[in-house]
DNA sequence: ATACTTTATCGCATAAATACGATAGTTTTG
DNA sequence: CAAAACTATCGTATTTATGCGATAAAGTAT
């Protein structure tokens, strides 16, 4: 998804990391690979109350916006969190939070 | 914006928070509330390449989603962060990046 | 080689987001 | 009161997202 120039790039970067978040399904999928530590695949599907077609698009969602990344294993695919994207979108979030207060922050990197 | 039902309600919760932050127009709103500290409104639609009414429906947006408030005083709006909702919101993101490693976040609420 | 399993992609339909101009509603100012 | 300033809302057009079935693609197993 292309948004409109105007914009600064770190803020463009942000808000594709954001809205990769800002579906419930996707933040299932999230904890799902987060959880599961190893990577999994159609075991996410099955969690979800949707059809296989559309969590393989919400997939390649989380994949575009750089939130995990994908490694093909024979017939299956195996997803796992991209962590140096994640810890990168947490510093921004982090660089946000400090503006405001240190109450739930107390240090930083 | 009303999902689907079958995820979780924090999921829920915090794909909303999430989605506000998925637009660059709407980062550079929250970064010029939370720099400004005191609530601006008229200064917001000065710095966005957009049409005043456009930036309006963004700041109802935040506002939905309750990661900013809004006070009337006069003609004007005055605009600032809901510090609850956000520290609710970081709270939840902390939690999943306490899955991952502990690099970034050192000390936790 | 064929059947089966697993995942991605296509095509399509519907819903939601985005953007703008115009307009209405307030409040202050002259 | 009239004019000006400031925001919010309405109506509308366009784009993007969401979801599903069907199908393709690629590997595995029989």
């Amino acid at each position: 998804m292309i948004h409109p120039q105007g914009f600064e790039a770190s803020d463009n970067k942000f808000s594709r990391y954001s809205r990769a978040l800002g579906h419930p399904a996707r933040v299932l999928i999230m904890r799902s690979i987060a959880e599961a530590e190893t990577c999994i695949c159609g075991e996410i599907v099955e969690q979800l109350p949707l059809a296989q077609s559309t969590v393989s698009q919400h997939l390649k969602e989380l994949r575009r916006a750089g939130l995990i990344k994908a490694e093909v294993k024979g017939p299956k695919t195996c997803y796992s969190l991209n962590k140096e994207n994640i810890e990168d979108y947490f510093k921004r979030l982090l660089k946000f939070k400090l503006s405001l207060s240190t109450e739930v922050i107390r240090d930083r990197a």
